[in-house]
RNA sequence: GCCCGGGUGGCGGAAUUGGUAGACGCAGCGGACUUAAAAUCCGCCGGCCGCGAGGCCGUGCCGGUUCAAGUCCGGCCCCGGGCACCA
């Protein structure tokens, strides 16, 4: 027999391409709306077509082809998209260093990472594919922005960037290294420009409320958004100053207002430019702080330092007169740009205090009593009012509540539901993002460019210089007339932020070719997405502009869908040597040459039974070669069973029996490892035991077994297969057809346990003597606790440790354990 | 700095609701087959003590709760992710 045709050589590369073909020529990922059947969707995170596919989304979008070809043999009618997030900084960057417009880099990353993910076998409808940077998709973006500017949800302000003042551009926070340009190393400035926002904030209350209804996602990624939105509730107050406007401070504890002994201002607020315009040494200071990148980081690291305005205010209540200062730990983008400080009950206040040389002064007494001790930091609990004059001896609340309503009755402060979120700001000074849809004209201001004008084309065929966007440099592109009075007007030359894009496609997955509307009834028959899948890194800022913009669309009519993603999956980082894989360190693993060596069904083996999704993975060539022998193992078992023939022998009844309970054990714990848990790397594990149990049973049955035998290995060969379909689709199928199968594997029903079969009849008992294991017994499954406590008693080693000692307690734990307590 | 995770053999990890620590795999060691190698198969595999039965120790560190703690609580250390213009 020459190796051609022995169909028990495993040849993975042959079988993988006889595979895809029969897949592609079924057309058998396509889907349609049907609602007889029930939907599932499910999506993995698109990529960004950077040049090739990296290990994290060889794991990404494996982790979804398990769950939707799951799925598709539970009965569902599944969706399972893939597109392109495909504006970004990397094509700019790309077109700099080799000189290629940013289109046609990205357009042929794509070209390339479609063939690499087809070669993956991953179950995707193409048809559906959506590519961002194309016109037909950015313009339904531009379209719903023009009526959130109706709906007065968007709106222009000043708001900083960080500035190159060298090659006179913008940095994103990345291109910000130790505070310097990363092209020329020129100390990096901040600066004002007018640019697009979002009113998120208005969707902070619903956008908190609905996480504690998302009950399938990850418990740290709720936390996140909820800290992240950072809903407070406290007093806005104002304290007059002496020659400004009164200075406006927002705090959660107005029960410690009495301890404020100095008020603080952000660098950037304008009482800290008033004062320092006739004094050179603040104005130098004010300057220093705004130096500073932007990233919130970088501010919140810095040393704690400050300088007084020379201007006093007058405390609202007492009268006093308390020290204004500016100082760097105040963020301009946080209530109102000024603190009051209360040393003795806030610790950064107290810190700065301390180095200054400021006033402590203790208001707040534990409601135990007792004395609190300040000599190494500030108290920080809630407790009873003290030095507080009238409000002596309130508690925190109603301290609250008499200090409210003292300001709301003189009309000198209010209470205020604060967040931590701020309004989304959208504009990028970039070239390679959608045109943000907006035309300003000298006498109507600014204009939304009307529906039927839409989209606002980027033009793709460019010459990339690197400094400053063509569509901002090109005299021409910005020349239009105004949509209101005709007269000539300018195009707004700034381009959406690329979180823009990712935070409506899943819909579009819908409708892709829709071009008479956004979405349409088709997104209401697919949406909300059932599982959704991608990195972590994303577990704040995409996921909550997500949930945002399904809430945007829902408002304007679009959809009835509130939350976009029902259950939520965020895996790990992708490491190698124990450390994230990057070009840096030079440990980046393709998987490209991983397939072409061992096949697609190799690597995803490994990739899904190394580690759970959640977890970071680490790539190993040891590992992925162990896979590999796992399923060549495979194979060659399930080529050889079909050989197996039936003879008259003896067959042994109790090793039948063990193996039945073994088969549907395994068929429980893997439906729900994968099911409920998503613990896709202990399904493998079972699945191996239940392997390893019919390869060894194979070698002792030998050529010829009892019929019953025989029937019985088929069995598991067949449900083996059926099982590891999500995992290794290719070889699953090529055995399903040497089993004697017709059609698809992956339309077979998935095996169902049966509860039954599962019932051992014999248990091991263990047995402890005062919580340390001193036997290990077999017992009756269904002995009850008396028979057990007998049993455990009766044993040497245990009578051993009990020794002379009384018995005070017996723990008995049916079918685990007995605990004796001497 | 702030928010969220994680830390278990030589390595990746398992232990699902507080109840047998180390499933499954990788590496290693010993053996079988082979002229040989590869492939394959079998066995061993946390540390220490013991001929053995078995015993003691052991889940980042310190302390606590409990009959029982990898798991719960308090305090630390280290590593990773995010911090609004990377995607």
């Amino acid at each position: 027999m020459n190796e051609e045709s022995d169909v028990s050589v495993f040849d993975p590369e042959r079988i993988e391409t006889r595979v895809q073909t029969l897949w592609s020529e079924r057309d058998c990922f396509r889907v349609t709306e049907d609602p007889e059947r029930e939907k599932f969707y499910c999506l993995c995170m698109f990529p960004y077509p950077s040049g090739k596919m990296h290990m994290g989304h060889a794991r990404n979008y494996t982790l979804g082809d398990v769950v939707a070809r799951y799925k598709r043999m539970r009965g569902f009618n599944v969706l399972q998209p893939m597109g392109w997030d495909a504006f970004g900084m990397p094509a700019e960057n790309a077109a700099i260093k080799n000189n290629v417009p940013p289109a046609q880099w990205t357009y042929s990353n794509i070209d390339h990472m479609r063939t690499q993910l087809q070669r993956f076998g991953f179950a995707y409808d193409w048809s559906r594919e959506v590519t961002t940077c194309r016109p037909e998709y950015y313009r339904w973006e531009q379209w719903l922005f023009t009526r959130l500017y109706e709906k007065g949800l968007a709106y222009q302000k000043v708001a900083a960037v960080n500035w190159c003042p060298v090659d006179q551009t913008v940095l994103a926070n990345e291109q910000v290294e130790d505070g310097r340009c990363w092209r020329c190393d020129t100390v990096v400035e901040r600066k004002e420009l007018r640019q697009w926002f979002l009113r998120i904030t208005d969707y902070a209350d619903e956008l908190l409320a609905e996480l504690d209804n998302l009950t399938e996602w990850p418990e740290a990624v709720r936390t996140m958004q909820r800290n992240w939105i950072g809903r407070s509730e406290g007093l806005e107050l104002e304290f007059a100053v002496d020659g400004h406007d009164p200075l406006h401070v927002y705090t959660t504890r107005p029960d410690t207002l009495m301890g404020v002994t100095y008020l603080a201002v952000a660098a950037q607020h304008p009482l800290a430019a008033a004062a320092a315009k006739d004094q050179p040494d603040l104005a130098a200071f004010v300057d220093e702080c705004s130096r500073v990148q932007a990233a919130e980081a970088a501010q919140e690291t810095l040393e704690k330092r400050g300088q007084p305005l020379g201007i006093e205010a007058t405390h609202p209540i007492s009268g006093e007169k308390i020290p204004v200062l500016v100082a760097n730990f105040v963020l301009m983008e946080y209530g109102t740009g000024a603190v009051m400080a209360v040393p003795a009950h806030d610790q950064r206040d107290f810190e700065f205090a301390t180095r200054y040389g400021l006033e402590i002064r203790p208001v707040i007494e534990p409601l135990d009593g007792g004395d609190i001790d300040l000599s190494d930091g500030a108290w920080v609990e809630r407790g009873r009012l003290v030095n507080s004059g009238e409000f002596d001896g309130l508690d925190f609340d109603g301290a609250f509540e008499a200090i409210a309503r003292r300001f709301e009755e003189n009309g000198r402060g209010r209470r205020r539901v604060n967040y931590r979120l701020r309004d989304w700001g959208v504009s990028r000074q970039r070239y390679w993002g959608a045109p943000i849809p907006m035309i300003n004209c000298a006498r109507c201001g600014t204009v939304p460019v009307p529906d039927a004008d839409l989209p606002v084309v980027l033009p793709e065929d460019v010459a990339f210089e690197g400094v400053g966007s063509p569509i901002k440099t090109d005299p021409t592109w910005r020349q239009t007339t105004c949509p209101r009075c005709g007269e000539p007007a300018e195009r707004e030359t700034d381009t959406f932020d690329t979180f823009m894009e990712s935070s409506w496609y899943f819909a579009r997955y819908a409708c892709p070719d829709n071009d008479s509307a956004m979405l349409d009834a088709r997104s209401d028959y697919w949406m909300n997405v059932d599982q959704y899948i991608g990195g972590v890194e994303h577990a704040i800022l995409h996921l909550l502009y997500a949930r945002f913009f399904q809430k945007l669309m829902r408002d304007v009519g679009l959809t009835k869908t509130a939350e976009p993603f029902a259950r939520l999956m965020t895996q790990g980082m992708v490491l190698k040597d124990g450390v994230k894989m990057s070009k840096n360190k030079g440990n980046v693993v393709d998987p490209q040459p991983m397939i072409e060596r061992y096949g697609a069904d190799t690597v995803r083996l490994f990739m899904m039974s190394d580690a759970p999704p959640d977890q970071s993975f680490e790539w190993s060539d040891a590992g992925v070669e162990g896979a590999h022998r796992f399923v060549r193992k495979l194979w060659r078992a399930a080529c050889r069973m079909t050989t197996l023939k039936t003879a008259d022998v003896a067959s042994n009844a109790g090793d039948r029996a063990a193996l039945h309970r073994l088969l549907h054990k395994t068929i429980d714990k893997v439906t729900d490892d994968i099911d409920r848990r998503m613990t896709f790397n202990t399904a493998i594990a079972a699945l191996r035991e239940l392997s390893n149990a019919a390869f060894r049973r194979l070698d002792a049955l030998g050529a010829a077994a009892a019929a019953d035998d025989v029937v019985q290995l088929r069995e598991t060969f067949d449900v083996l297969v059926r099982l590891f379909q999500p995992f290794i689709p290719h070889t699953s199928q090529a055995l399903y057809e040497i089993l004697g199968h017709d059609g698809l594997v992956m339309d077979a029903p998935w095996p169902l346990a049966d509860a039954g079969a599962m019932v051992e009849e014999e248990r091991e008992l263990v047995v402890q003597v005062n919580g340390k294991l001193r036997a290990r017994l077999t017992v009756a499954a269904d002995a009850d606790k008396a028979a057990l406590e007998t049993a455990a008693l009766g044993d040497a080693n245990v009578q051993k440790f009990i020794g002379e000692k009384a018995v005070r307690k017996v723990i008995v734990v049916p079918g685990k354990l007995v605990n004796i307590v001497v």
